[in-house]
DNA sequence: CGGATCGTTAACCATTAGGTGAACTATAGC
DNA sequence: GCTATAGTTCACCTAATGGTTAACGATCCG
């Protein structure tokens, strides 16, 4: 089981598809479209992004309605929030490292 | 050869090894101490992270002394703004979904 | 010189990741 | 009921990751 949002976003079909839900919510085919493999190989990735709580699935019907996250309150959010605090610390330790080098 | 700095992020000790070098250069063995893996395993990381672009190595007499960037308009700091601007793209994307998802 | 230290390279191994085609499940629609 | 469609699961393959031990290269220091 995949839990770690940086592994999840390391493949860049993963990161296509996640651009695509941010444009709305999508089903499978819609979401996934145009990467140039298959079915199954689409599954496992959104299985990895769904582990992950980036992407949620609601089945309808035949289809599968994917969104990053239907309740603003969610795990998207949550998850984005994560990042951001995560970078955010990198980026500051980096910038002061930066300054203090810059003119010491 | 890596070039994906999702990528290079992917891995725990990877990120770690960044974080410790945010606060500043340092050598091999006191930016990678305590990891609890093998010196070669940390060649590896170091080489991945060199590679992308995130670490830059100087060596000094046996010792190497590694930074996230020297001269502040160099590789690391290059690869941040790469960073920022695709989180950025993302997380604004994403935001707009939210927000017309919110109040509709 | 000789030994200790810092770090890499080489060779190898196990696991995971990413892909495939084939078969399957389930719904939609005629 | 039959067929097409959406998507998953299964079994399998290959390549990349991440780890190991052993040996090596280079430098420091007594």
């Amino acid at each position: 089981m995949v839990n770690d949002p940086f592994k999840a976003l390391s493949h860049p079909i993963r990161r296509g598809i996640v651009e695509r839900l941010a444009a709305g919510p999508a089903t499978v085919g819609e979401a996934t479209a145009g990467f140039g493999v298959s079915k199954p190989a689409i599954s496992k990735h959104l299985k990895v992004l769904e582990e992950t709580g980036v992407v949620q699935r609601v089945v309808e019907g035949r289809t599968h309605r994917l969104s990053l996250e239907p309740d603003v309150l969610s795990v998207a959010a949550d998850w984005m929030d994560r990042q951001r605090a995560l970078w955010g610390r990198l980026f500051d330790v980096v910038d002061e490292y930066l300054k203090e080098e810059g003119s010491p």
